[in-house]
Parts: structure tokens; sequence; C-alpha cells
DNA sequence: GCCGTTTTCGGCCCGACTGTTTTCAGTCG
């Protein structure tokens, strides 16, 4: 079992235990344990393996009652005390929680009184009118889960970051241009640039918080409003993502900012620190008794509170705090630090633009250089490059170059490949070939789920290959339509550590491949990683922004990305195998 | 259930909005 799994065990016993007694402290102890165990970098089982019963204790949060039910957990594969949860409360309870404006006390009452269990019951009872009859419960709150499992049903999770930071970033814009609105800032878990949201969180400072909430309520893609108060506003959009928004005055700007912003876990470590200061800490504020002593700012919050400024892309209580207290917090990788881009695709296969028009967008974007790197032949369907055909994008590259200089451009093309990963693990072009290559990516396209023994061995054949420089979108997965290849990434990264293989960070929103654990694990490890746009379309190398921020929720700093250095020191540091 | 440079007991993050109530519990973030 990996950490998510026995995470979802332990906050489902919380869950019932929330149903049986209330929000008790037992309950809550069940959940923040099951957050706790999601944020460890290493697995519990291993945790266990090496140090028993007394490692599990030593973790934060983890004392003996719960240490006993990780250790069955691990030991067993299941927990004896969910199991009899879900016996005497025999209920669809991640279902019935995830309907919005179901908790667990109305859970219980429904149970209770009309044995509801999933979500076919709850439809089929609220259809009936048998809700709006309960006390507690009205026609409003009938309507409201009526409409709560019918979302449900449409399927909207979680939403692709470059889907919505666009969009939340324009109204940002609009905002602003609303008389008395002094700043409009995206905040939440897309300030902190998780690979996926499931809201936006607008911040808005305004003289006067009417005339943002008319215009924010009457917005064209608003297809239901949640919530309507005097301060703080929600609402759900034609393409089912949630939009909060919240007023807030210009002194409590910066405690807003931070409190909006979270995550949960981070906020609750800073409002600890602020108790133990004797202070309190809201979104309004950090008080002492009834005096502000910080607000306005982000920074001035953690100042007050001792704490180096951490950036939000490391809020989520990952060892930030305890950095940020000795004021040893990690100088990440800039958003604008990269120097060139080592994955773009060209017309010679499946990229929309030629070698010349991806050049200039890339100057556009303020890079250096770039490699091409067009697929391989085993991609016939995308006219894959053989011998042949990426000898003659050879020259054609050294005359794009020419052509360069001539302008007076210092931007340099590199020749490169994105060379297939055969099912045994070697590489889809010849040695002689790979070794007149500037920069040999190597990634897989095919066989995505072969059993994990022999999807490790293929990844480490391949990636040791002498000429493989870069191992490009490591897992292959994409977000919310293919789960990650399965192999054995502590024995991938030793592999690549020691035979010194780069990691790509592919930047694309539906790829962020590797991940922000991944990238840490690198980073810990000293292996160098490349963030690369995998551009198709010259409008792509915007895309790099979303790569640097994941290498940032990766704890990456500019020495450990080789793209962020110029074009010489980055080809010094590949492997000297041409 | 967890935790402790005051504590092995008595705390545990905090506030807005809704709907159902007639002063507040439940939900959410």
């Amino acid at each position: 079992m990996d950490n998510g799994q026995i995470a979802r065990v332990i906050r489902e016993v919380g869950e019932y235990i929330q149903v049986d007694e209330g929000l008790s402290f037992r309950a809550r102890a069940y959940d923040r344990a099951a957050e706790t165990i999601e944020s460890l970098v290493e697995p519990l089982t291993d945790t266990y393996a090496k140090g028993g019963m007394t490692a599990l204790m030593g973790i934060k949060g983890i004392g003996r009652g719960l240490g006993d039910a990780l250790e069955e957990i691990i030991t067993t594969g299941k927990s004896s005390l969910h199991e009899e949860l879900k016996r005497a409360l025999p209920i669809d309870l991640p279902a019935l929680n995830s309907v919005q404006g179901l908790g667990p006390q109305k859970i219980r009452v429904l149970y209770k009184e009309l044995k509801i269990k999933n979500l076919e019951d709850l439809e089929r009872a609220a259809t009936a009118g048998q809700i709006r009859v309960l006390t507690g419960f009205g026609e409003k709150s009938e309507e409201k889960i009526l409409r709560g499992v019918e979302f449900l049903k449409r399927g909207a999770g979680r939403m692709l970051l470059g889907d919505v930071l666009p969009w939340g970033r324009n109204l940002e814009k609009e905002l602003l241009k609303l008389k008395g609105v002094r700043k409009a800032t995206l905040a939440g878990s897309a300030r902190r640039r998780r690979e996926t949201v499931g809201d936006l969180d607008m911040l808005v400072v305004a003289d006067d918080a009417s005339p943002v909430m008319d215009y924010f309520i009457a917005m064209p893609d608003v297809e239901e409003i949640l919530a309507n108060g005097p301060t703080k506003s929600a609402v759900r959009l034609k393409n089912g993502l949630q939009v909060d928004l919240r007023v807030v005055p210009a002194e409590s700007y910066g405690a807003a900012l931070n409190y909006f912003t979270g995550s949960r876990d981070h906020n609750i470590v800073l409002r600890q620190i602020a108790q133990d200061k004797g202070l309190k800490l809201n979104e309004y504020g950090l008080f002492h008794g009834d005096v502000a002593i910080a607000g306005f700012t982000e920074e001035g919050i953690y100042a007050a509170l001792g704490l180096e400024f951490v950036p939000p892309e490391l809020r989520e209580n990952g060892g930030e705090v305890e950095l940020a207290r000795d004021s040893a917090l990690p100088v990440l990788i800039g958003y604008s630090d990269l120097c060139g881009d080592l994955q773009v695709q060209t017309s010679w296969t499946d990229g929309v633009h030629s070698i010349d028009e991806m050049a200039e967008a890339a100057m556009a974007a303020g890079l250096d250089y770039m490699v091409v790197t067009d697929h391989t032949k085993r991609l016939a369907m995308m006219g894959g490059l053989d011998e042949k055909k990426i000898r003659l994008q050879m020259k054609e590259i050294d005359a794009v170059n020419e052509r360069l200089m001539s302008a007076g451009k210092k931007f340099k093309v590199l020749k490169g490949s994105e060379c297939d990963i055969l099912k045994d693990g070697s590489l889809d072009l010849p040695d002689d070939v790979l070794c007149e290559l500037d920069v040999v990516g190597v990634s897989i396209h095919s066989y995505f789920d072969l059993p994990r023994d022999e999807q490790t061995t293929r990844v480490i054949k391949a990636i040791t290959n002498p000429h493989a420089d870069i191992f490009f979108h490591p897992t292959a997965r994409k977000i919310n339509a293919r789960p990650a290849c399965d192999f054995d990434m502590e024995a991938v990264l030793d592999a690549a550590a020691k035979a010194g293989t780069v990691m790509e960070v592919d930047a694309f929103p539906d790829r962020l491949d590797l991940s922000a654990e991944y990238i840490r694990m690198c980073v810990k490890r000293g292996i160098k990683l490349a963030i690369d746009s995998d551009a198709h379309d010259r409008a792509h190398f915007s895309v790099l922004e979303y790569g640097i921020a994941q290498a940032r929720r990766g704890w990456a700093q500019k020495e450990d990305i080789v793209n962020a250095w110029p074009v010489e020191k980055m080809l010094g540091m590949l492997k000297k195998s041409a």
C-alpha cells in the first residue's frame, strides 16, 4: 500500500467517527494524521520496515492509537477499526460527503431517518420530497442536495492549472477595472501552482464591496450562485469550476492573502506559531490582544512570526516552516531563469511550425537556445525520423544557425531527438546517429503498462545508455487521462544519478511530468533536471511557466536545472559520449 | 487521539454564509 491509500483509510475512519460522534478531537486527530501521511516523502511501509512502531510514532501527530492502526494497515492491508465502523454504519460515506452542503451531521440524520446509504438513495429521497420534512432540512436544502448530486453525475473533477490560470488572471484584470478596486489577486491552490485546482480563490481590496459582488455574480460565465454575502461570494461557472471571491480592507490584505493561499496545513502551523507567541492569526491580521501587529502584507506576517517569507509554491507543510524559522529556505529557480528549451517539436514530425519559426518564437520567449527533438521512426504515424531523415534535419539546423548568425542573432539551435524507448529498453536510433546529436532525449510512447519489474528494467536500460542525456516526461502520465507508468522510481533515480542522466520536468499542463514529489527526490539526490516546453506550436513556449512552477514546488534551485545555464555549460553537463 | 523550554491534563485554527430557526448548528474553506 502506498501512502495515498493508507491516508485514505485513515481519513475515512475520521469521517465515520465524525458521523458517529460529531466533530470530536478524536475525529480531527485521524483527519490530521491522514494529511500528514499524504505529505510524507518516504513510503510509510519503508518507515515501518526500517524503524517499526517507534518510527511510526516519531511522526508528528501519530501516537500510540494511530500507530497501532497504521501498523495493522501496513502488515495486514486493512484496518479492523475501519471495518468495524463500516459495519456499524453501512453507508457510502465518501460519496455522500462529496455532495455540496452535506456534512457528517446531515448524513447521520439522513441515514437514521430515511436509511439513505448512497447517492442513489439520496437522489430518490430528494426527488420524492422526503428530505424537506426532516428537522434541520427544508425545501432549499433539498433542492441544493439535488443540484449537488446532479453536479457529481456530470463528473467534473479538479481542473488543470493550465486551463484555469489564464481565466483567473483575466478575472483579476476585469476586477481591477471596477471603480474603487485597489487590488485583485488570485490566491488558493492556483497561487501555489498546484498541477490541478478544485476551485479559484479571488481576493479583492476595495473601498466598497457591493459593486464587486454585483459584477462577480453577474459574470456571463456564471451558472449558479452558491453564496452571496457582503464580503464573500461563490459561484459555479458553466464549465463546472467554482470561484470564490472575498473582499477585505487594505489593512488585512496580507493576512487574507496568506490565509486564502493556504495550504490549510501550512496555515494551521502558522497559527500554532502565532499562538505560541501569545498572538492570534486570522484573515484580518496578526493580533496581540486587540492590536494588529501585521496584516498589510504577507511579508509582514511572516516577519512578525519570526519566519523567512515562504514562496507560495512551498506552502504544503512539507518542512518549509521549519526551514523558514532558521532562514534556510532554498532559493528557488526563478520564473525568468531559463536560457534554453531542450524539448521542441517541429513540422518535421508532429509539430506545427518549421525550425525557423520555432527559433523565432523561442527568441521572443527570451531564450538563447533550443534543441530540436522530433520523434523517431517507431512513431510512424507521426512521421518519426529515421537515420536518413534526421541527418537531413541536422543539415537544415546548420543552415538555420548560419542564417541566424548572419542576421546578427546570438540564438543557437541544437541538434537533438526525442528518441523512442523500445519495449526492451533499447533506443530507436543507432549509436552512430545518436553520437552526432548534441542532446539525446529518450521517452516512452508504448507499452505503458508493462509489469512493474519489467518496466523498471526497461527504463533503467534506456536511461543508462551512454547516449541518453535526458529522460523526457519520465512517467508518461497524462493528468486526468492516463496513469503514470508503474516502475520503481527509487531504483530508476539511483541509476540516473550514477549514469549522470538528466530528468525532465515536461511543462505541458496535462503532463507536468515529473511531479513535485519526484522532483524533490531528484534534488535530494543531486540529479540534474531540465524544464522543457515540449512545444508543438510556437505558442507553446508559454507553458514553460508551468514547468518552472512545478520545479519550484519540488524545491529545485537554479543550479539544479541544466537549461537555466548558458549553452556551453549545459552541454558540458551532459554525457561525454560524442 | 495527540501533545508538552510553563503542562501527563486540558487544551486542540478560525470566521463567513446559509437555512432553518427564532438564537444557532452545520458546512465550507
